[in-house]
RNA sequence: CGGAGUGUAGCGCAGUCUGGUAGCGCACCUGGUUUGGGACCAGGGGGUCGAAGGUUCGAGCCCUUUCACUCCGACCA
């Protein structure tokens, strides 16, 4: 992409009513903005690749471990939320609202309900389990208190995923299965994090387990231990309690930020819905379940908490919206701008995500590109300015701003090796 | 929902105490000079001062009501 043909609003001063680094480092590269209500953002064209780029290995992983996406509607029933008790429970958050014929709906903040009649009403026996559907999609909470920008907002982006089973053990290898893929995902994007266990919440159910990406300005306290990957929320442990049960190690305080979860669930709403299936023995049996939602759009605001500086953004490998942003430093000059298009097209051709700031505005100078790419964050920056005369470029790797000056000749190799 | 605060141009703010026809910086537009770290000069566009009502000859400013947003707390698949 070129810089010129984008809207990336970036800017100098972030609104005063941000507090959070992630959430004044988006605003002011230009990811997202407010779109006028408490906890509701518009994705401008950076934040929609970031939050596509992340959406796709999250269901990379998830395909990889054999589960279906599908797409429910993001309006359902109250009806549906009334065989469970949890329209009663969940009260103000489920935002209600009637349609034209006055019938009760309301926007999903979670699909078990959804789910579970759609599994009701097509799976009838053993042999067409286990099944694990997912789905990306928008979810809705009237949060009692939204903060933070995407760390908490109203509207959110959130993989759920639900598995149906014929017994507590095939859940239970299910829910090991869910923790190895969410280990992937998050490794992929580059987060260090934990696997913590945790109580089970309005969710209900018996086990679950919740992975909180690791960062100081998280809203939840945990104990993680020194010597294993042992680690667990308040809740579950006493706060005093300073042996880690697993390996004897020492246990200490840290803050996390929970972007997944996974739950045990067991029958809870099977039974509450009558979603049965024809077992082995010929006998009606209620669906054994597991489900496990992970926030793709918190991950943005985690990815930031934890990987930037005082200048901007440091996005991780395969988070980044592009991984290469070409920095002309005087677009009008003629040769620059040749070999800078060039290198472009290369890169491009080789499949990598580049982003050519070929802005030629007179307002636009060779620091401000140079400001942008440090508050935006793409992981290399390949400077073409006048070192051009003598076949040399500059290379800055974002994390760390190293700069190395490189030869034009056989760069792109270069490049590449880097990259792969 | 309890406590605190803020609403004035796209963003950051001043002006409110002491009422007199709205201002600064950034951004934006035009022209020129610049050109390797958010450059400079000149000119210009943009605001029913969150909303409603009241007091007054006159309200951004005073009074009443209301709405929105933010922070702390409680809450949170």
């Amino acid at each position: 992409m070129r810089f010129s043909r984008m809207l990336i609003p970036t800017m100098k001063e972030a609104p005063s009513d941000a507090v959070l680094t992630s959430h004044i480092l988006l605003l002011r590269a230009g990811f997202i903005q407010s779109s006028g209500g408490s906890g509701l953002y518009n994705f401008l064209p950076l934040g929609k690749i970031t939050l596509d780029k992340v959406r796709a290995i999250v269901k990379d992983e998830l395909d990889r471990a054999g589960c279906n996406e599908v797409h429910l509607p993001m309006v359902t029933p109250i009806t549906l939320w009334e065989e469970t008790g949890r329209a009663d429970k969940f009260g103000k958050e489920l935002l209600r609202f009637k349609d034209r014929h006055d019938n009760d709906f309301t926007l999903s903040p979670t699909n078990e309900e959804a789910m579970v009649n759609l599994v009701r009403q097509t799976v009838k026996s053993y042999k067409q389990l286990p099944l694990n559907i997912y789905q990306i999609n928008w979810k809705f909470r009237d949060e009692v208190r939204p903060r933070f920008g995407l760390m908490r907002g109203r509207e959110f982006l959130m993989k759920d995923a639900y598995s149906f089973h014929a017994s507590v053990e095939d859940m239970e290898r299910e829910f090991e299965l869910m923790e190895a893929t969410y280990k992937k995902i998050f490794t992929r994007l580059g987060l260090a994090f934990r696997v913590v266990e945790a109580d089970s919440g309005a969710i209900g159910g018996a086990g679950s387990k919740e992975f909180m990406v690791l960062a100081d300005s998280g809203e939840d306290t945990i104990m993680v231990c020194d010597g294993c990957d042992f680690g667990a929320n308040l809740e579950v442990i006493a706060e005093d309690e300073t042996i880690c049960p697993k390996c004897g190690g020492g246990l200490s305080q840290t803050k996390g930020i929970e972007a997944g979860h996974i739950f045990q669930l067991g029958t809870t709403y099977s039974e509450a819905m009558k979603a049965e299936f024809l077992n082995e023995n010929q006998k009606l049996q209620p669906f054994v379940m597991g489900t496990y939602g992970i926030g793709v759009s918190r991950l943005l605001a985690g990815i930031i908490e934890q990987n930037h500086d005082e200048k901007g953004c440091v996005w991780t490998k395969e988070s980044a919206p592009f991984t290469v942003n070409i920095i002309v430093a005087k677009a009008k000059n003629e040769e620059q701008m040749a070999v800078a298009t060039k290198l472009y097209n290369e890169l491009e051709a080789k499949g990598i995500d580049v982003l050519l700031d070929d802005r030629m505005d007179k307002k636009t100078g060779f620091g401000v590109k140079v400001k942008d790419f440090e508050l935006i964050g793409i992981p290399y920056a390949v400077v073409i300015g006048n070192d051009i005369s003598e076949g040399k470029v500059e290379i800055i790797t974002r994390d760390g701003l190293l700069k190395e000056t490189l030869l034009l000749d056989g760069l792109l190799e270069n490049l590449l090796e880097r990259l792969a």
